[in-house]
DNA sequence: AAATTATGAA
């Protein structure tokens, strides 16, 4: 017992030397060996286990064992393992073998080790099973100890051991490892190859598996199915359907077209790359579906929007196909769901998962979040997500997503910051999620901070995705300059770089810039979307060009076979309200061919409100307060507008109403930043540590402006002489943008912009004064509101006087 | 005596 006890110590990897010996708390080998107990029917069951016990020679045993592990009995095969003498390298193989093909690959692995300690030799058959076991794991730290182990016995040079070694190293994740192996082996052989092709494919990088099959055709070495499956899956990665096509007639020349993994792969191609006809062709024509071919075709619906072909294609999969859908039917039918805007349908699913037992099942529960987030229903999405057990980096991401689509900004943060501290690594998509929330939220400098990190990991050259949402990035912070810079050092521009880079220029007020843009992306060859309209007429609006919106507006559909969207109507409609024309404004909506939304309505009341015009605000209120969404600043904007007229009665009544709905004034918000810090001010908050200087400032810049005709006094003129009693809210006097501004002309270097954010619009009072400060301090201030970028420059805004 | 590469998934 002692003896056993010593040798279990020994083979622990942390005990160097006898003088170092420490008794464990737990044997090593505890969860591996000790807990087989003797199978019931070892004896009763195997004819060649009742052989053993009649006579048992070590070949019988040894035979025995074989048919255990081929017949996937692993708990026979340990405890027969732990009963015959396991001396030879032979009998360690055949478990180990057993283990690693059962996916049993801790144990595997600790199996080697014990079996290396117990004096047997692994040899050039050992190996593979154990790096099948590493790359299953996927642990780079044991697959390398193997590596380092096999150039000491001189094994390294075996090709089914390279081969091993290609796939494991891939596996990981550790490219260049796996091609340095696959470089350096003397004798290449079809699995080598199929290893470093599969192994792009396995890590996303179909474009070098591809190039890897064709230079192994090059060189006259025929492809396989093994090839062709890899080489299928490589073609939906980069949705290269010619070159899948391709791959598809070598299949049949080849004579592996009734190989139902190779038709499954061609499925998965075709519907990856768009092409849902082709792959339904290949579907029909298998035939014995298997459940993996039928969730191929169902997901081949789903990826091209035929989301009622997927839902027949499931029932056709229970009634034709005498098949189950499994828990990955499931996953490929919650997109459908969540882009039909089908909430009921897809929890039906959620329950229907539950009834069947799938759950727990990570990526079911991922694409639920997601689904959940997509819908809108971010308390289910959360849900789901808090009772995963445990979570990976694509639940994580799924969940970001989810409060970034729902607008939950700083929710996302904080779960971006706390996914630092766990086990997982952010990778692109992470980033990808989380941007628009330090757009919509953050400072200039923590963008900055963001962008060093992205391009520290080298995401930012190779995801146009990120590189797009970064130059949104910049663009929302303030810093036009950057966000162009980044638009111009990208080496592939999208059609969203250029539609980001269009909207920039838009929500800063250059409008000529935005239409350079437009025609600049046309020259390039890049076919504008609807996206790419709703920018340019964004920016149509804010700059105030009428005339060449509505030409843009017609030739939508002219020359480009664009309908217009609500989308579009929505910007139409704020060019018009900022002419003043009503009328056109109300005969706009009413020859809309579209069920107007509640941007619409919002858009005609903001349109009122500039024109003073309470009745049809009131009109334009009603609609929008109807259609149930976030209400607050409708409410307010109405609110305002009874103020300013001395409906005070009306005004109490919206608040009453706000109340009752739970809904709270927005509290105005505005940031400036000095080099390490942001100050934010808050409106009629004047415990800010900074505001005996920002008075000193006031004073100063009121002094020299008081011989010039005061903008609010100006606008108090207007209301009766009664309603001056009357205490006014929230006086803009006390607004925190004009704090945050006079805080920022004298923090920041001379010569250079004041950058304020804002979190609400800003309001006429806080605009004209903005202005007159940019006139007297020589400076040129911008403040971005939640929706534009104002530039204050020689008493003059860039948006006109219109937002 | 025995080995390596593999289809559907967020």
């Amino acid at each position: 017992m002692a003896a056993t006890l010593l040798l279990h110590n020994f083979n622990s990897p942390r005990i160097v030397s006898l003088n170092h010996f420490e008794p464990p708390k737990t044997n090593p080998f505890a969860v591996t060996r000790p807990r087989f107990s003797k199978p019931n029917q070892l004896q009763i069951t195997h004819s060649k286990a009742s052989n053993i016990l009649a006579e048992p020679t070590h070949f019988t045993l040894i035979d025995a064992l074989c048919s255990f592990i081929d017949s996937g009995s692993i708990e026979n095969a340990l405890y027969l393992f732990e009963e015959m003498n396991h001396s030879d390298t032979f009998t360690w193989n055949i478990i180990i073998k057993g283990l690693a093909h059962k996916g049993l690959f801790k144990e595997a692995v600790s199996y080697f080790r014990r079996m290396e300690f117990e004096g047997a030799r692994p040899d050039k058959f050992t190996y593979p099973f154990v790096l099948k076991a590493c790359s299953g794991l996927l642990s780079l730290k044991e697959g390398e100890k193997v590596h380092a182990k096999l150039i000491k016995v001189g094994l390294d040079l075996d090709v089914y051991v390279c081969n091993s070694l290609i796939s494991m190293y891939m596996k990981v994740g550790c490219v260049e490892l796996g091609e340095n192996v696959f470089k350096e082996m003397p004798v290449r052989d079809l699995v080598s190859w199929n290893s470093i092709i599969s192994g792009y494919q396995f890590i996303g990088d179909g474009l070098s598996s591809l190039v890897c099959l064709r230079e192994m055709v090059l060189i006259g070495i025929r492809p396989d199915k093994f090839s062709f499956i890899s080489g299928l899956g490589a073609c939906s990665i980069e949705g290269c359907q010619r070159n899948g096509k391709e791959i598809h007639c070598q299949v049949i020349k080849n004579g592996f077209e009734m190989d139902f993994m190779v038709e499954t792969s061609l499925i998965d191609m075709y519907g990856k790359c768009g092409n849902a006809v082709y792959a339904e062709r290949v579907f029909d024509m298998i035939v014995n579906k298997n459940t993996v071919a039928w969730n191929a075709m169902v997901a081949g619906y789903v990826s091209n929007a035929c989301f009622s072909e997927s839902f027949s294609c499931v029932k056709k999969m229970q009634e034709v196909g005498k098949l189950r859908p499994d828990g990955i039917t499931m996953i490929n039918l919650l997109p459908a769901c969540a882009q039909m805007g089908a909430l009921l349908m897809g929890k039906s699913i959620h329950a229907s998962a539950i009834r069947k037992g799938f759950l727990p099942h990570i990526v079911l529960e991922t694409a639920l979040v997601d689904f959940y987030g997509r819908c809108g229903t971010l308390k289910l999405a959360k849900h789901v997500f808090m009772r995963i057990s445990e979570k990976n980096l694509a639940s994580w991401n799924a969940m970001i997503a989810a409060y970034v689509q729902n607008g939950q900004y700083s929710e996302a943060l904080d779960m971006f910051q706390d996914i630092w501290y766990k086990s997982v690594k952010p990778d692109a998509i992470t980033f990808a999620s989380i941007l628009p929330a330090y757009a919509e939220l953050t400072s200039l400098s923590e963008g900055r901070q963001i962008h060093a990190v992205i391009t520290k990991l080298g995401l930012t050259s190779s995801n146009t995705i990120i590189s797009n949402t970064i130059i949104y990035l910049y663009a929302k912070c303030g810093d036009l300059q950057t966000a162009r810079r980044c638009f111009d050092g990208m080496f592939c521009k999208d059609v969203v770089s250029w539609n980001t880079i269009i909207m920039a220029y838009a929500i800063h007020g250059f409008g000529r810039i935005s239409i350079q843009l437009f025609h600049e992306m046309i020259e390039h060859g890049i076919k504008p979307n609807k996206s790419s309209f709703v920018s340019l007429l964004s920016s149509c609006s804010i700059s105030g060009m009428v005339d060449e919106g509505w030409e843009y507006f017609n030739s939508m559909k002219r020359d480009y076979g664009i309908d217009p969207g609500i989308e579009h109507f929505g910007c139409m409609l704020d060019l018009i309200g900022r002419t003043g024309n009503l009328d056109l404004a109300k005969r706009f909506i009413e020859e809309m061919p579209l069920v107007p939304t509640a941007r619409i309505w919002g858009s005609l009341l903001a349109a009122s409100r500039k024109a003073n015009d309470i009745e049809l605000a009131e009109v334009a209120a009603k609609h929008a307060l109807s259609l149930e969404h976030d209400n607050t600043g409708c409410y307010i904007l109405l609110s305002n507008m009874y103020a300013e007229a001395g409906r005070w009665e009306d005004v109490e009544k919206i608040k009453t109403l706000m109340i009752q709905e739970g809904l709270a004034k927005t509290m105005g918000c505005s940031t400036v930043e000095t080099d390490y810090k942001i100050h934010r001010f808050v409106d009629q908050d004047r415990s800010n540590a900074q505001m005996n200087m920002v008075n000193d400032v006031m004073g100063i810049i009121s002094k020299m402006t008081a011989d010039k005709e005061d903008a609010y006094a100006h606008r108090i003129t207007k209301l009766k002489r009664t309603d001056l009693t009357r205490k006014r809210p929230n006086l803009p006097e006390n607004h925190s943008v004009r704090w945050a501004i006079s805080f920022g002309l004298i923090s920041t270097e001379l010569g250079s912009p004041v950058l304020v954010r804002k979190n609400i619009r800003i309001c006429e009072d806080c605009h004209n004064v903005a202005k007159k400060i940019s006139k007297i301090t020589k400076r040129e201030i911008i403040v971005g509101d939640s929706k534009v970028f104002h530039h204050f420059q020689d008493g003059n805004c860039f948006c006109g006087d219109y937002w």
